[in-house]
RNA sequence: CGACCGGAUCGGACAGCCGCGGCUGCAGGCUGAAAAGCCGCAGGUGAGGAAAGUCCGGGCUUCAUAGGGCAAGGAUAACAGGUAACGCCUGCCGGGGGUGACCCUAGGACAAGUGCAACAGAGAUAUACCGCUGCAGCGGCUCGCCGCUGCAGCAAGGGUGAAAAGGUGGGGUAAGAGCCCACCCGGCCUAUGGUAACAUAGGUUUUACGAUGUAAACUCUAUCCGAAGCAACGCCGUGGAGAAGCAUAUGGUUUGCCCGACCGCUUCAUGGAGGCGGCUUGAUCCCGUGAGCGAUCACGGGACUAGAUAGAUGGCUGUCAAGACAGAACCCGGCUUAUAGAUCCAGUCGCAAC
RNA sequence: GGUACCGUAGCCAAGUGGUAAGGCACGAGUCUGCAAAACUCUGAUCCGCCAGUUCAAAUCUGGCCGGUACCU
């Protein structure tokens, strides 16, 4: 990936959990300015949602979708995604559907110049 | 053909595109004096039979300990073997189940001592309620029986219970009882077979073998065990706090000035942010030969086969299949639990045919 | 990853082999013009689940399931 890095410090986890964040059935999106001109994406996987597997399915899956939509990103961002239960369930393109709406409403995506 | 039984192996496959963690290589790029680091490219590699539960046994590390013994606490329990070790495995014995292949089995000692056995029942390790019988007395009459009372004998029958002093049959007796006899069961002794547990056969005479159950109750006997765990442990080390030395304010930092607040450098030991190591060559795996009923062992040849650190195997498309349980975290040997389906080997019973 | 502990009525819980105390809550009744308070009565069907030991298991033993706490 080209501007991304994988966030992994606790107390940086906390201090995006502080914030307001943005939410559907799939996962809760927490942001937060990092003033570098690279991105730190964490995922978490709450012990809830299911035995090792699955909770390895669905965050690879996360994954792949920051992976595959990384340029329609702004740089400079913390951003902490949280999977909920429908998330276990749910295929390849609901879930980027619902990332990248929650990414709209954060205001985290650059404007959509070249779409159509 | 149908119904079963035991064991072993596998447990999504192929193709394309985009991605990830180690490793190796590079006269590639950047930083650097170098070592090296980061990026890039190429090659090759990358989760399980249970990786799970953490129930046992070890390796390894730290702490304790001269060495040995006793005690305490814990674990195990027929016998023989295997193993580094085990509570595991194999064989075998006893017991139980199945027509059978076969399966299950914590299976030492209550005859060393102590405890417990509710309720019911007369009585729970001991007895005499109903009862059976003899003798004496009294009473009744149909005159040899009945009833009551007292003394004595008995433990067969009734009933209670999970369990009532071996079982069946006969003799015996006033009535009865291993009191005696025959057979059986159990204990003990001897012989034979077996490494042994044990099995089979014989004996059990004299005054004198017959004992409730429970040790996953205390206990006794035999054997074993120091404790903790990779978040162990070792190394580097920011800040803080500590000691020593040097410096010492007329200085410095904090907003240009005033007020106010704070204090520098070096070395040492400690060390909780963080980082590095421990981290994968090992009681290892595969093939063959031999020994052994087997677990397993010996020898020969070959292979190197994950090592992450918020934790690498994913996403999409197509075909087939539709199909489970499920993700390494220091490493091994077991056990237990979850698990759709497929293949192979050995075998049993029933039916039919030859 | 490792270690320790717990599970009994809706809730809090006692119970060291012999038919499971108590309190709160719920329900019914008495009282009251109606409530509250007070008083009386009611409920475990298998003590988380499955096996085993025992005449007998909430209790003893083994294995599972669920939950809690600690080590950073």
């Amino acid at each position: 990936m080209k501007f991304s890095k994988s966030l992994k410090l606790n107390h940086i986890f906390q201090r995006l959990y502080r914030t307001t964040g943005v939410a559907n059935g799939f996962v809760v999106l927490y942001a937060r300015k990092n003033g570098t001109d690279t991105n730190r994406v964490g995922i978490t996987v709450s012990k809830k949602l299911g035995h090792a597997v699955v909770r390895n399915r669905v965050r690879r899956r996360l994954r792949d979708v920051y992976r595959l939509n990384e340029e329609k990103f702004r740089k400079g961002w913390d951003i902490v995604v949280v999977a909920r239960s429908k998330a276990v369930t749910a295929d390849f393109q609901k879930l980027t559907a619902a990332y990248l709406q929650l990414a709209e409403k954060a205001g985290i995506l650059l404007p959509a110049r070249n779409e159509l």
